[in-house]
DNA sequence: CAAGCGTGGAC
DNA sequence: TGTCCAAGCTT
């Protein structure tokens, strides 16, 4: 399919010129990925489902393509629509985003499918500004989404976006402070007859050439025009903010088992860390030296014998348990949990730390059996 | 706008 | 071991 030579003409300096190079190295060295249309079939009008778009793109907010795949083809599998999703029980959907992280995304999928199942007759909005209306679709997203389901011609900008163009330009204006100008720069660059491509194109480039450390300069497609390159400094950008340190945090959690190796498990409150997943009874998790990490923060009494102690690191804490451990008689009242049998453990809602408190406690307990 | 919000892989 | 960080969103 010809292009104009709009990108051409438009172009008032080197550095914005690269879309027609940038693509051609997408049309060869594309990825492969489930949730694509490859570029021949996107050039002859062939968009991807915008369900599985939008499905990706929640799945790969700050998570990687490797993490994503496997959980991509659960939900898919589960759940080939958005009504599909819509009609789901929610808990089923926290149990199948298990494992994945930043569990608002889940809730937030979940009321995303309702809305589009209920109030957009199945059909995803085709604008930005539609899809910003949405729970868990955000500025990148809308735009993605827009760009790569609906051919809009929509400024994508996310990390990988952010990193190349702070190197074609070599912006010293620290993150997220640049977002503007950035997004101004990706706007003026974008071909309007391949937004889809270019958007896809550029984050390709990141991921795979143009990535944080030794980056492949020789092999870029665009690199005639990298201000950083030219100064030999690409490495450099993007300029972020200094982040803050991690503070500990301590606490107990309390593994009850029954004679048939049931668990002792309890519902999180919905909103707020790993809101609305699984968890066993625990003390609050405190930066006090004073913190609890002993038997006075059990749910109820009983032989409790510490069973080891478990460290996990949260985006913004790191957090450390000890972890004790008690057997109970087979009619042990569950209070406001439930006993989940040997059977079910390894599919509940349960976050990564909870995985690791459980198994400290009792070994294997958590793990999925292999078929066949 | 800064802070809250997970996890696992790379180095 | 630590450190960074990956296709960000919400409040």
């Amino acid at each position: 399919m010809a292009r104009r030579a709009a990108s051409v003409t438009d172009a008032q300096s080197f550095s914005t010129d690269y879309s027609l190079p940038l693509l051609a190295w997408y049309d060869r060295h594309h990825r492969s990925l489930p949730w694509r249309t490859p570029p021949d079939e996107t050039r002859l009008g062939v968009l991807p489902d915008p369900y599985r778009v939008w499905l990706s793109e929640v799945m790969l907010q700050q998570t990687t393509v490797g993490a994503v795949k496997r959980y991509f083809e659960v939900f898919t599998d589960a759940w080939p629509t958005v009504e599909a999703l819509a009609a789901a029980d929610a808990d089923d959907v926290m149990k199948a985003w298990a494992g994945l992280g930043y569990y608002s995304r889940a809730r937030n999928l979940k009321k995303c499918a309702e809305t589009v199942a209920t109030e957009y007759a199945g059909r995803f909005p085709d604008t930005e500004a539609g899809l910003k209306t949405l729970p868990g679709i955000g500025d990148y997203t809308a735009a993605a989404i827009a760009a790569i389901a609906f051919n809009q011609p929509a400024a994508v900008v996310d990390g990988n976006i952010e990193r190349v163009i702070t190197r074609l330009h070599a912006i010293e204006t620290p993150l997220p402070q640049a977002k503007r100008e950035i997004r101004a720069l990706v706007a003026k660059a974008m071909p309007h007859d391949r937004p889809g491509d270019f958007a896809q194109a550029m984050m390709d480039l990141g991921a795979t050439i143009c990535t944080p450390r030794k980056p492949a300069c020789v092999v870029c497609p665009i690199v005639a025009g990298c201000v950083a390159r030219r100064e030999g400094i690409a490495e450099h950008f993007p300029v972020k903010a200094p982040k803050s340190e991690k503070p500990m945090r301590v606490g107990a959690a309390f593994v009850a088992m029954r004679p048939d190796g049931s668990v002792l498990l309890r519902k999180r409150p919905s909103s707020g860390l790993l809101g609305g997943m699984a968890e066993v009874p625990g003390s609050d998790w405190t930066a006090r030296q004073d913190g609890i990490t002993d038997i006075s923060a059990a749910p109820f009494p009983a032989a409790w014998h510490a069973t080891g102690s478990i460290r996990h690191v949260f985006t913004h804490f790191a957090l450390e348990l000890c972890v004790f451990k008690a057997n109970l008689p087979d009619d042990a009242s569950p209070g406001d949990g439930w006993w989940s049998p040997p059977s079910a453990l390894p599919h509940e809602a349960l976050p990564t730390v909870m995985k690791k408190v459980i198994e400290a406690a009792i070994p294997g307990a958590t793990k999925k059996r292999r078929k066949g």
